[in-house]
DNA sequence: TTCCAGGTGCATA
DNA sequence: TATGCACATGGA
């Protein structure tokens, strides 16, 4: 994908393999608000981007350019990896035709894992709240946006201070597994294998298979994981499987030996035709 | 009113 | 190892 980075912005010379909403709104993120069309504001720990929408691609605003060029995952040949998925299913066809446009971003881990520790039984457009209900409790005020808090500021926290702001049965989750990560270097975890990754992120309360599958694949970039959510089972049942399942661990695996290495972006191209058709009552 | 949402932890057999 | 249940909350 053509893109290069400029003094103020990274210019995006490309509609095909990068497209604003499919990425945003296809799940990944919690923390980004449309600012008309295709234009978008989006936050990630202290740092904010915007993307505005150009005649031939999109332009990436920031302060800090490099940090984004890899979250976008900007240097991934994505049109290699449509290509590979749909010769492989015919679902898979339709599904990166229609997000043709999506990219897994490289997200804070600290953020993922307190994400989607509230995503549990959870729908997104609560998680989106309740994260930012809890950025503006004791996130550093940037100005224009509070930034996800850090270990330190969410410590303060007490368990009664989360169930207030709503988080419900995942309050002691969140204030168990942030008082057990203090002091713990997240960024050295990418050295992991993936089965070491996903067994240490389920030592943590809240942290079971489906959400260690998530923290992996969008913190870490590991490709080899399948997250099975609610979306996925139906996904799987309509169109993979051989007899119904609903032991989430098997279709995991199913889909893992199926999709290997390409797995986490398979997911998401699937997660995200989906869910789309569903909220627009197609079948 | 009931069902459902990017599930997990725990008790029980 | 596998199964069943409780768990907060709010929108459909």
């Amino acid at each position: 994908m053509k893109y290069e980075i400029l003094a103020d912005r990274i210019s995006i010379l490309d509609k095909d393999d990068f497209n604003s909403k499919h990425i945003l709104e296809c799940g990944q993120i919690f923390r980004y608000r449309n600012i008309g069309e295709n234009n978008y504001i989006l936050f990630s720990g202290d740092k904010k981007a915007e993307i505005i929408e150009t005649q031939n691609g999109y332009d990436i605003f920031s302060n800090d350019l490099l940090y984004f060029e890899n979250f976008f995952d900007l240097k991934t040949d994505y049109s290699n990896i449509k290509q590979t998925l749909s010769c492989q299913n015919s679902t898979l066809a339709l599904a990166t035709k229609f997000g043709c446009g999506i990219r897994i971003l490289n997200q804070a881990p600290f953020e993922m894992i307190i994400s989607f520790i509230i995503s549990a039984n959870n729908n997104i457009k609560r998680i989106q709240s309740l994260v930012e209900k809890l950025s503006q409790k004791c996130g550093t005020d940037m100005g224009d946006f509070f930034a996800f808090p850090t270990e330190e500021q969410l410590l303060t926290l007490t368990i009664d201070d989360l169930k207030v702001m709503g988080m419900g049965f995942r309050a002691k989750y969140i204030f168990n597994t942030v008082k057990k990560l203090q002091g713990k270097n997240l960024q050295e975890l990418s050295s992991l294998k993936t089965n070491e990754l996903l067994a240490y992120l389920s030592t943590l309360d809240g942290v079971g298979p489906k959400v260690a599958d998530c923290i992996a694949l969008f913190a870490y970039h590991k490709m080899d994981c399948f997250p099975v959510d609610t979306w996925v089972e139906k996904i799987y049942n309509s169109y993979f499987a051989t007899e119904i399942l609903t032991n989430r661990t098997q279709i995991r695996k199913n889909l893992v030996g199926q999709f290997s290495n390409l797995s986490g972006y398979a997911q998401q191209y699937l997660f995200y035709y989906k869910r789309e058709l569903d909220k627009n009552h197609i079948e």
